[in-house]
DNA sequence: ATGAAAGCGCTAACAA
DNA sequence: TTGTTAGCGCTTTCAT
């Protein structure tokens, strides 16, 4: 029964008395077709279903309209931001956006920018900066514009639009420093994001040496933690006495606001006041941040910006040749209240 | 210089020394391919950097292998969630997935649909029950398969792969009824998610006046909330007396986790403590629920689940034309530490 | 303003 | 096992 095949341009052009062409016409220059026949057209395409063979359009103009994104997941809020603001500047400018994860990281981001290149997508999205070689190779040899998002580094040769995370977390620490802060613990999310929580270590180390001198010891950092962890890293933390926990640290940087979240939630359940036993920091600033108890000092990721200058930035290579040059994107510390003076003889190195 | 047009199956077959048959078959059955050529043909592949154009394949075979999916948005993380296990489940079935936003309902749904339509997506996925006429009856005449997610309903007549939420509801009201409460107090989130929101909604009422017979009042419910102003609005309810805020209400029951954290964030502030003074519950199980203080109990929904059983369904049904179905999520009440019996006589139905 | 016809790059009969 | 060839459904010159 309904194994009748679709409708195409042929026969809306039978339907509607005229040839080929000017079905093509109405659908993609209206204006260079009567709008008498237009109707007809648009009448004969209404009363078939008619929709038009995306794939014969795209093997026509060599334009498939597809831009492709790997990311490890989607659960962290950071990335679905950013690539919710993506879609949307896309949309706007009618691409598609493809997007494909490596499972935090369990499927090697290889083979996904493959997948992607394979479905012909026009421009690849990378966040970070540390890709394989082979990836860096295919892309090369491919020559499949791409753009490495979140972070910003003019001396590399791939274009990246993003924020600097190096001068970010000398900003944090500077931050830190100002009030009193010396010795700071790290720490730190997934390894996916390796890249850009590494920029951020060394950013905060360079500015304490900097600030304290060669002989200032440097902080220690703890790695690979999720919301789980890092709450259960501070209750177990917490075991003893607050004061000493931590390496002795007077406040805790993390290095994603999920982290300092966990950890604000577990330095309440164990009465710890923060900031007033230890200060709290995070990186990229969530709706939720603004409301935790205290509200949380954060790094404001500009990621829905990021988002629609990529788009704008890929289109316009796409469609006029502009070359994909780098941009840098402001990131704002956002000043609330996780965050204090460090009172001596209370914590503080040891 | 670098204008030269990308390798196609012919420049491989001349390279390789065979015809473009041979190519093609190395590509999708190489076992009709003696080894030898086999390899030669992809050297000469790998020689001259060839991406097979799917476009062309897609038009070939009238495959596009992509699968539409239109949200409101990604920052609300239970989309992120649910997404990210259909992207998955997807990728090792071989589809990929275009994900369209409607920007929190300010585009309409029609058009969104119409262009994944219009980009050749197999399949489509639309969360929720409520859809305009006009989508229906497009998806019907242009013969696309799709599924309404996140919800399930046997009796109407679209496949539905989720969860029930007027049992949950139900389900809810019952665990709370079974506390002593009797006076609830509903909020509820953006009108995007209104279809399931009225259906909590209307299972919890029903659950309410079925036990308490039919001289009980209705619930208040206030909708359109997000963290924001869920955070708000409790602040504000609070400026009084916490007995009497509320409408008199003994439990919260929120219809999303972010609006119960927010919710629970703005309780700690204002000093009221949870569960004594005032029980919560939410919806969702966002992976941080589970360390607020307290700790939040809330209904898991299986979005992970809902992924894969969708991604299954949808090719199965593409490949082997397996109709499609609808099918329930077992969805379950995670009972943590913001719900507990109430006190009589202190705060209450007035 | 419209039509005829030549591809776009691949797949899949069919033939050998 | 391999090659020849005819489309897939659209766009786009080039005529008219």
């Amino acid at each position: 029964m309904s194994k009748h095949k679709r409708a195409g341009v042929r026969q809306v052009a039978s339907l509607a008395g005229v040839s080929v062409a000017t079905v093509s016409r109405v659908l993609n220059t209206p204006d260079k077709v009567s709008p008498e026949t237009a109707e007809k057209v648009r009448l004969a395409a209404e009363q078939l279903n008619f929709i038009p063979n995306s794939s014969a359009r795209a093997l026509s103009t060599s334009h498939t309209r597809a831009i492709g994104i790997v990311v490890p997941t989607l659960e962290n809020l950071i990335y679905a931001k950013f690539i919710d603001a993506l879609e949307s500047s896309l949309a706007e400018r009618n691409y598609n956006l493809v997007v494909s994860t490596t499972r935090k990281g369990t499927i090697p981001e290889s083979l996904k920018v493959r997948e992607l290149a394979n479905i012909g997508v026009e421009a690849l999205i990378l966040p970070g900066l540390s890709h394989d070689a082979e990836i860096l190779d295919y892309l090369r040899r491919s020559e499949i514009p791409y753009v490495f998002s979140s972070v910003y580094d003019e001396a590399v040769e791939h274009p990246t639009i993003g924020y600097d995370n190096y001068l970010l977390g000398r900003k944090v620490a500077r931050y830190l420093i100002s009030h009193g802060h010396r010795n700071i613990l790290l720490l730190s999310g997934s390894l996916e994001d390796n890249d850009r929580t590494m920029l951020r270590f060394k950013g905060v180390t360079d500015e304490l040496k900097q600030h304290f001198g060669p002989g200032y010891q440097l902080p220690s950092q703890i790695l690979g933690l999720n919301t789980r962890s890092a709450y259960e890293y501070v209750c177990e933390s917490l075991g003893g006495k607050a004061g000493k926990a931590f390496f002795g640290a007077t406040a805790l940087l993390c290095l994603s606001d999920v982290l300092a979240i966990g950890v604000l939630l577990a330095m309440e359940k164990k009465g710890v006041v923060v900031p007033r036993d230890m200060s709290v920091v995070g990186f990229d600033n969530l709706e939720i941040s603004e409301y935790t108890n205290p509200s949380l000092t954060t790094v404001d990721l500009p990621v829905t910006e990021m988002g629609r200058k990529i788009a704008e930035s890929v289109v316009s290579h796409l469609e006029h040749g502009t070359p994909m040059t780098s941009f840098l994107l402001d990131a704002e510390l956002v000043i609330r209240d996780s965050v204090a003076d460090v009172r001596y003889g209370c914590a503080g190195s040891s």
